[in-house]
DNA sequence: TATTGTTATACTCTATAACTATA
DNA sequence: TATAGTTATAGAGTATAACAATA
């Protein structure tokens, strides 16, 4: 057994090292938990989603949206409305304040996603890409039969 | 900005996916912590290693080390003895249980590692640990910038 | 009965720093 | 003064489950 040649290791210390990278931005400059900033990453293209959709697409659980929503609304940064066709359902919708954050904070994230991927060859990212899926998937399956 | 194909959100969550799969391993079946777990697989090579090269070498601060170590003791794991050369320091030493653990632990996690591996063609294994290596540079390099 | 979301609780981790001892 | 390690503390995050509303 070697440690430092351990691919679980050796991925932990890579994504803690990257997404220390990352809170320092949305964190330190922002003021935002780390499910805040999924939640609102996730609303990002559209502006709108179901919360059950947002944690669906943020891999969160229900009550870590729950929390991140309600300190997301309290800074004025989203409104939650009942989904009037199932009113267990709501509705989060970006308010522009949380437009405009995400307008100044989406550029220096993917500035730091730009700069770690210059590391990587073009055709290695592609390469990086299915070999981050199928090994996800695969950890999924070690996890659900455990 | 999308969430699903930003590389840190898809680097850190095929890493908690390993991680729990992992841990399955070493807390639910030898009740470990991680921080223990990461000690015990740093000594398995030698057997002994002093508390500062153990931080050193599985990322780990020295507060975590101690932590760790203080379980480990009480777990008749390892022993924790006052080195001679230098007072301050303190060398660790897997005890017979110690080593027993992880003749059992480690094929474990091992073919937990395989399976992982399975995903990827052998020169793809290669390709990967190459991409890790430059990656969680670039985002050391980040982390310290700021 | 099942699902969506909220709240409560206890537990664990983390970060910071103060502290001891040794050098 | 600097380093290795320990301890204290508060804050953050996690996991579990109970709960309310709705379907």
């Amino acid at each position: 057994m070697e440690l430092q040649r351990f691919l679980p290791y050796q991925l932990v210390v890579l994504a803690d090292a990257v997404s220390r990278s990352i809170a320092q931005v949305y964190a330190e400059r922002f003021d935002l938990s780390r499910d805040e900033w999924r939640v609102l990453a996730a609303l990002a293209k559209t502006g709108t989603m179901k919360s059950r959709d947002a944690a669906l697409y943020a891999t969160l659980d229900k009550m870590q949206v729950s929390r991140a929503v309600a300190g997301l609304e309290r800074a004025g940064l989203l409104t939650r409305t009942i989904d009037p066709e199932d009113r267990r359902n709501r509705i989060l919708e970006l308010t522009a304040s949380g437009r405009e954050l995400l307008r100044k904070l989406v550029p220096m994230v993917e500035a730091r996603e730009a700069f770690l991927l210059e590391a990587l060859a073009p055709e290695e990212r592609a390469q990086l890409q299915s070999m981050i899926g199928r090994l996800t998937e695969r950890a999924q399956q070690l996890e659900r039969h455990g």
